[in-house]
DNA sequence: GATGAATGAGCCTTCATTCAT
DNA sequence: GATGAATGAAGGCTCATTCAT
């Protein structure tokens, strides 16, 4: 089966140009089969599509709820799940550039947010319980907060990978993971948690 | 001439179904007039496109900077700021959705942010440098702070109206602000901030 | 009424880009009228185009006529027909380039071609009637020569006006007379024609 | 590759109503193909057309020049190569339709002839200059006598072929290359030519 | 009558998809 | 199963022509 070969070629070009500036004949010749092959991989292009954001939604999940699944405080599960969150994007670079561009991950009006962003949302979602419940995070709309959560990882690391494009990922996750303590933790606990940070780091 | 019907019209007509599945015909028909007409008063779809974001881009901008040049602290502009923003986008939604789901907000790789969006982030940036000048925000590159604010701003605002319909511009912009003064506050001005807020509401 | 205006308009036009690429938008412009009047006037680009081939056909084939229904020797009214030929197409520099290009001067398979064509035709059939008549020119059906008589007109004229463009019509004339006197001659008539040319210059 | 199938396909349907009433729908039902695979053996409509002088062209110049490189004297070349050119036009009446109707064979003002016509220009230049050496031919620029040539043939042939549709190839080349004699030769050398000719005939 | 804004039929071209080999 | 040549529906755009003012 050819399909996993055609995921990783079709995210290389759609990350080039854009789902519409993607052509199936280019998706074929990036995997170094034929159109007839393509086809019979997957039934449309817009299958390929999905299935892609499938395919590395599932991978990116598994790799964030490794993190998240640790019996840890909230804290310590936070900054692992955001380092296992900037990580897997840095090292699929092409496929952040796809999801960034076309990934619905806003869900607007009448368009449904994709399965693997709603599923993404909710493993931070329970962490973000998990934060409340230790006393930590501030009382709100824990999935509301795993949006805030998710987004703002996903544009600072844009951000900061587009400013400081040698930057580490362990680097990056560390800013962004202060950051996020600050939107989330009740400001009595920030003094703990950058005392702690300073001793981890 | 025609050119602001048709933007508005191609508003709609976008964010219905994205740029790629919209056809001109389909622009022309949701403006009352004809394809000739349509051509008239813009060379070609691309164009209406950018004019759209230009047309909107700068109502947005202008009621931005109407709120944040009053002479106030950065704390009270941030306020002001984010109201309008909010206002903004939820009296154009259909403009908020074409925005988030092909307004090159963020830049990816070699695709560069557009216009609209990088004189958005400059606005922000200059109140991110006032606040930090003040001693209210924590020192930190303004350009990534400001980046970071339009990102929660945006997220925060799709998925809060997505959760409640109903509720006004004022209640979600309240929110949204409180959420960016964690983000973006020294702790120690925090309770500060806090005090201040609660008097005001 | 404007259709003279329209017609040396629409001359000016087709020249520089031919029929199908000039617009009647253009030839109203040209006209400095309105497309509404332009339309008044002629009902359809064809028939401008149509009219116009009309209009200097006329003014080309009397200006022609009034030099060959001169009571002169077939070798005189030849040289005065070159002569009215070249001075209208060197005048009416535009016609001659529409009249190139797209003038059905020469009938293949189905296309007839023009009526103006044809009439010109004829005149130099009679023309050529009379020189056979007057034992000037070789015997040959009158037709065929007049048309070879056009083409190699037509045909010498484009080539010297771009080799020479600052020619005279006179000295043009006279270069292309003596050429057709060579086609159409009798051998044994031709060192008297030359004998003549050289005291007439 | 079915470039030569679309060529010949493309030159009756132009030779039908000419390049702009043509549709590539029309070309690619010509040739009995869909109009993808049209576009997979030429990328627009234009190319098609500049394809078809290319190819015919060369097909042309390459008889012709079979004709006079031949090692004899001028007036024999002049029959020889008159003798191809009627025949190649004669085999292939739709392109000389075309080319008729729009083969740029003229230059005039600022529009130059077609690459093809230059050549077959300079094909009947060189031979005009080898009569002028024999001192067979009038001496005179032997471009511009190339290029009367090279009109006259046209010409009498489209008005040969038009008045006697029965005529076979040799009969109208043989009618053409004498009046190109008459146009071409010394007087002097003309009555040898003749009696030359009535040995041949 | 004069205007020129408005119309919409028509055509070139692309590319997802199919299917004979 | 693999191939890639072939298909043709669909859509962007033009410009001759109309008609309300």
């Amino acid at each position: 089966m050819y399909r996993e070969l055609v995921l990783t070629s079709a995210e290389r070009v759609f990350a080039r140009g854009g789902y519409h500036a993607s052509k199936m004949a280019e998706v074929a010749a990036e995997a170094g089969i034929s159109l007839g092959t393509l086809y019979g991989a997957f039934p449309s292009k817009q299958e390929v599509f999905e299935a892609l954001h499938e395919f590395r939604g599932a991978q990116f999940l598994a790799r964030v709820e490794a993190a998240l699944k640790q019996p840890l405080p909230a804290r310590e599960s936070l900054r692992l799940g955001v380092h296992a969150f900037v990580g897997f994007l840095m090292e699929h670079e092409d496929y952040f550039r796809v999801d960034l561009r076309e990934g619905r991950s806003w869900a607007v009006g009448d368009v449904e947010a994709s399965p693997a962003f709603q599923a993404g949302i909710r493993q931070w979602t329970a962490l973000m319980q998990r934060g409340i419940d230790e006393g930590l995070f501030l009382e709100d709309d824990p999935e509301l907060m795993a949006t805030s959560v998710f987004g703002l990882m996903q544009v600072q690391l844009a951000a900061r990978m587009q400013r400081k494009p040698d930057a580490t990922a362990t680097e990056l996750a560390d800013s962004i993971a202060e950051a996020l303590e600050r939107l989330l933790c009740r400001p009595e606990e920030l003094a703990a948690v950058a005392a702690a940070n300073a001793r981890t780091a």
